[in-house]
DNA sequence: CGCGGAACTTCAGATTTTCTCCATTTTATC
DNA sequence: GATAAAATGGAGAAAATCTGAAGTTCCGCG
């Protein structure tokens, strides 16, 4: 998980990232409201730990600035200040959750993972492409409305072309991504063709548009519009 | 009944979760409060043992982990700590009664039966679906109106099923859920399909649709409508 | 202390679903 | 038009699931 620390007090900064890092996570962070801006513009963070005091400026700034980026960050405030006005503007603005110092680093990791959770799996759960909805929990797939019946193979795949639409996805990333390292680069692509082939005429034959395009000598690449 | 006992004295822990397992309970058992942070935000107990001082911090950051995360777990505080002080803080953050070492085995039972009844009497305590209606207190599932008898294993893979209906649940997480993490992993999935079948054939003989789908090669789902 | 029944688990064979492979045809590139 | 890549349809292999029956364990009861 690719997660963000705002908080300008350099003890405790270090401490969080330390500690979310050993537990295999990307932590970056920064002291001041005006680096987050541009770190929050320039890149994009699955979580972002959000200190409410800071030297240059009130945190809810980038709350703001998230909301206004139509970005879905999962925001979570800490703060020393335990008022319940404050609590609540926050939660108003749009963070997930609140934290108040002193906390325990346990709890801290534990309420990330909880908001993270909440953000992508119960609110977010609807995953959609035009005419093309998947229900992640459910493991759904409808187009125009109508539930088609996908293998696992092919759900997996479809969800890795829509996590990478527009983009040119070589046929080994594929293998990789569908197979893992079990399948020790076979020389023939003749099974991914095969998946590609039926996952087509599930989508076309329930009336989707063909998005699925062929990029002679590479992979695939699903149409991003 | 899941229960998670939070205690780091080895000795009272075992003696705590034999104690209740015996009692057909499934109990899991964790000695830090990280390793409780993980577990609680990770799955559903239906009731929570927890003991106050715990050697990596206080056991009231778990209080406020379930509170903040919407939790209704019921939560009964062991502590050695006698003080009218810890105990009005506990029952003001959110547990349901208190418990003061050293205690009887048989009356840490009672409270948390008491506890637990308490919790659910409060809440809805009949869980409807369609023609399926099931009294949680009573342990009484109706089908039609029309009761039938099911065994512990099927009674829980319903609730469990119903407690998630239209999300794919995984056969690994059913088992984690039946029978607790001290299954290890068993590479055979022969006794879920087996409950399975004996809890679909007593559904469907009653008269019930046959909502219980299986997906292939991740586990089930019960039909969301 | 053993008996009987219910619940649970294990097992083996049948069934279903999915995956892989192969031969053939079509398409893209030069 | 030659060549390599990709698409297609179908068949057999493999994997997952279902099922019925047999074997165990557990618990109450005489």
């Amino acid at each position: 998980m690719k997660i963000l620390v705002i908080e300008d007090e350099r003890g405790l900064r270090e401490n969080i990232t330390n500690y979310l890092n050993a537990d295999g996570n990307i932590c970056e962070s920064c002291a001041s409201l005006e680096a987050a801006l541009v770190k929050l513009t320039d890149y994009h963070y699955d979580c972002v730990l959000l200190d409410i005091g800071l030297p240059d400026g009130d945190g809810f700034a980038v709350l703001d600035h998230l909301k206004a980026d139509g970005k879905m960050e999962a925001v979570l405030i800490i703060s020393a200040r335990n008022s319940l006005d404050d609590r609540l503007k926050g939660l108003n603005i749009g963070a997930d959750d609140y934290l108040t110092k002193p906390f325990h680093l346990a709890e801290l990791k534990a309420r990330l993972m909880a908001v993270f959770r909440r953000k992508t799996l119960n609110t977010n759960s609807k995953l959609v492409f035009n005419e093309i909805v998947i229900d992640v929990l459910g493991r759904n797939v409808e187009v125009n409305g109508e539930h088609i019946i996908l293998t696992k193979k092919e759900y997996d795949m479809l969800l890795y072309f829509l996590a990478n639409k527009g983009r040119v996805i070589s046929k080994n990333a594929i293998a990789e991504h569908l197979w893992g390292d079990e399948m020790d680069m076979h020389d023939s692509f003749d099974f991914i063709y095969t998946h590609i082939k039926n996952l087509r005429k599930k989508l076309i034959d329930a009336g989707s548009a063909d998005y699925l395009k062929s990029v002679y000598g590479i992979g695939y690449k699903f149409l991003a519009t």
